[in-house]
DNA sequence: ATGAAAGCGCTAACAT
DNA sequence: ATGTTAGCGCTTTCAT
């Protein structure tokens, strides 16, 4: 059997209330009890019981992540930074992958409820929002990622998506595109993206067609299938803001299948910056968010909240970087 | 605060006894007794706690995952088809990345046993395998993935290596190809890789210099170094096989810089098949490992370890499957 | 400085 | 069919 406090007790010749402090680095003792004690964890290999001690109230080092998908590279690299910075603070991380569906949004909240984790950090679109609401009310502390909602009284870590969806458009504005298509996810962060898709067409004294503007849900396939939309439609444009690096993959395919030429024929921006947009050929120009800096900053955020339940919620904007590759190009 | 079991007794008007009873599906009581505690448990909005009954010696209803690094495409999509599965049986899954680094493996595998998961999946590559015997001794549920150790006596799940790194020369051999490198990582997996890259040569009579045997960790910088480095040797293979995605991308990007053309100039074989596999132009021929069976397959394993303690260990390999592609072709 | 004892929310053996 | 009760391993208050 694994040792207990019990039997650390017998060993050092003390009480379990002794053990307790020393474990916790509580209480007052004299050195060499504490060191007395020590010894006798270290032979026998003792380590307390993370179970027992949630149960008399203390946290269970746990927090819960809450993705759309974990397989996604930008999530999978956002993860990475969040698993290590919650190491950092002795925190594990149990994740889950949502698919946007609300009954997994919900059956994962409740799990991971039941496991009494610390505290929620939910990353990119939660479609019911009244499950959040619930855990406001259970005085559960929760950080969203990459998303905010108004009405929502939560700390939240993005990027200044208006801001992105912007300069990506300005990009494209400045290379001389005049019929610039926007496809957009269905999720909070774009519609902030293509405010600021229009305010550039807006600030350039151009007007976008609502036409242009386009919705689905990330991945390659539905990138490649946007753009092929477009073609039926006989109106391509000369430049595509695609809303993440996976659906600009997609239009770089479809693209290539499609006989257009990237970038002469058609110029892509994509969002992320995920290790994709490094791998495609020409290299991905993308809105990069500072994933490392977000990752760890949710990290921060969570664990102070955690400490002291009920400090006032801010929201932290990040700032975008639009980083220039190869897929786009000015035109005439 | 959170209902407990006595709430729930309280305003079913049983006691606690019972109501653990209809939680755990247990024992036998009269039916409407049941209903009138369901419904107490509905009007409470109670969920049970686990760290309870964790500490009453029932799971906790948690897997550990230690994998090298969980933004690695691969192991994100590994890490979904477990997720998924484990799910399907009630279980969450605390992923840990451990860098290939002994001091994280062991600071992972303390941590997790102190938060009790009932089983550990171990990807790819573990250093230590010192700590994994503590684990067996503790009779605690473990399955490798991806990799095995015949000292270790342990169940695993991985692909036929061997049979991969066959197939991956074969096909460069067929193909005319008669200066071949391979460059493997420092992992177990890669060492049976190699050896299947040379039966093929030894197959089809050819010797295969060592000097085109290279070894790095993955990533895609390492990749283009390893390439930098043949050709600062002027030993420049016509094919290069490269015993993951990551690597044969920096291998196509170095070649690129380097300025040869990709197949004309170098073929070059991945192995994973990743999502990396498809984003590159031309799209990389590679092996594939099964990862949805393989996380699948893991989990069923894992559970029934979890199940009976003391199963007779199997050993499950899956069948690589070469996918070509635009990267490779033939000579002459 | 150290220890005794109550309790955290649950399970399971044993009573009733 | 239902309830009583003794733990599970720990923290913490209150004595000593």
């Amino acid at each position: 059997m694994k040792p207990t406090i019990y039997d650390v007790a017998k060993e050092a010749g003390v009480s379990i209330a002794t053990v307790s402090k020393v474990i916790n680095n509580t209480g007052k003792m004299r050195d060499s009890t504490r060191e007395n004690v020590k010894e006798a964890m270290l032979r026998l290999n003792y380590q307390p019981s993370l179970m027992a001690s949630a149960l008399t109230g203390k946290g269970t080092e746990t927090l819960g992540l809450l993705v759309p998908d974990i397989s996604n590279p930008f999530f999978s690299e956002m993860a990475r930074t969040i698993e290590d910075r919650a190491h950092e603070s002795g925190m594990s991380v149990i994740m889950c992958s949502t698919d946007e569906n609300p009954e997994k949004e919900k059956k994962y909240l409740e799990l991971l409820q039941r496991k009494q984790v610390d505290g929620f950090i939910v990353a990119s679109s939660f479609q019911d929002k009244n499950l959040l609401k619930g855990l406001k009310k259970l005085r559960i502390p929760l950080v969203m990622l990459t998303q905010d909602d108004i009405g929502l009284d939560v700390t939240s870590v993005s990027v200044d998506d208006f801001k992105g969806g912007y300069e990506a458009t300005s990009h494209l504005i400045t290379a001389g595109h005049r019929n610039i298509a926007i496809i957009a996810e269905n999720a909070n962060s774009s519609k902030m993206r293509i405010y600021g898709y229009r305010e550039a067409h807006a600030e350039h004294g151009l007007i976008c067609s609502e036409e242009n503007i386009f919705q689905t849900t990330a991945s390659i396939t539905n990138g490649k299938e946007c753009l092929k939309e477009m073609v039926q439609k006989e109106n391509v444009p000369t430049a595509i803001f695609a809303c993440n690096d996976l659906i600009a993959i997609g239009v770089i395919q479809g693209a290539k299948e499609l006989g257009l030429k990237v970038p002469e024929d058609l110029s892509i921006v994509g969002f992320d910056n995920t290790i994709l947009a490094t791998t495609t050929v020409p290299a991905l120009t993308t809105v990069a968010q500072p994933i490392t800096e977000m990752g760890n900053k949710v990290v921060d955020v969570i664990i102070e909240e955690i400490k002291e339940k009920n400090r006032g919620k801010e929201r932290v904007l990040f700032n975008p970087q639009l980083i220039v590759r190869g897929t786009t190009t000015s035109i005439d």
